[in-house]
DNA sequence: AGAATAAAAGATCAGATTATCCTTATATTT
DNA sequence: AAATATAAGGATAATCTGATCTTTTATTCT
């Protein structure tokens, strides 16, 4: 589905959502730690999207990353996907075919599109909120 | 979604399907052709697939790939899928989150399996014979 | 100002995936 | 039997992904 570096993104995202709930900024190593994903790697995924602009960042002592109150509510998970994968899963045959469109369909087209239509609702409609909101006491990102 | 050889392998055992429909064997060439594929990473995908059992082969001259009648109607999407990428798509976390299941969702989980649940169940239901069917005048697999 | 901290950026490395080429085995045709 | 066609198998190359290490830049604290 995802990329490692997408999985390890969308669970850093998530999980620095969930301290800038409660104003608090996050290290690379401490998110790390947090959503059990390697440091140094960790790191490199952080400044893609920090670059992107989805998360904030500073630089020293007690810097770290966290999103904007207003950010948390508008980002959603294609957003995020789309930093990390690019648009691939949410675009073209799911064959690969070059041709196929809803006059020209690959055999597959009709099967296909509405999972697909509801794939892009659901990362569309779910907040990087919500999911922060939903890790109080339910699960850990490990 | 698929890996590359996965998308090849789908492609390229609709056309065997299609031809076989018609009682005739393809070799890698005529497929590599047919889906617009490389052919010698074609050859070798066809190995995997001859390997285990869903498709038939035989060498020499007018050799070539076929799928037997009853074989066409019992071998869906998921069994292709299996073959050439596993079943890290139908199963495990859609964060790749080790302790999430039912229970202990993560907080995707409850939007996630929905989707997965609509995937598995066309790539079940859609039978290869029935893709090779849809071939005729619809499109091509390029 | 100097030391310490932490993200950004760049170089590099390892492994998997994609792809090609060459040889070998097997079947058919002449 | 020899020539030919074709899949199978092995070796290798190129590219992409995952991951680490080192250096640079920005910020804070003393």
């Amino acid at each position: 589905m995802f990329s490692k570096a997408c999985e390890y993104g969308i669970r850093a995202m998530i999980h620095i959502a969930h301290k800038s709930q409660i104003k608090e900024r996050v290290g690379v190593k401490a998110i790390a730690k947090a959503i059990d994903s390697p440091e140094a790697f960790t790191g490199k995924i952080m400044q893609q999207l920090s670059k992107s602009g989805l998360v904030q960042s500073i630089k020293g002592p007690h810097g770290g990353f966290w999103i904007n109150d207003d950010d948390r509510v508008k980002i959603n998970l294609r957003q995020i996907v789309e930093v990390l994968d690019g648009d691939q899963i949410y675009v073209g045959c799911g064959l690969g075919l070059s041709q196929c469109n809803d006059s020209q369909p690959c055999p597959m087209h009709n099967q296909f599109t509405p999972v697909r239509q509801a794939l892009i609702k659901i990362h569309t409609e779910t907040s990087l909120d919500e999911l922060a909101t939903k890790l109080d006491g339910i699960a850990t990102l490990k």
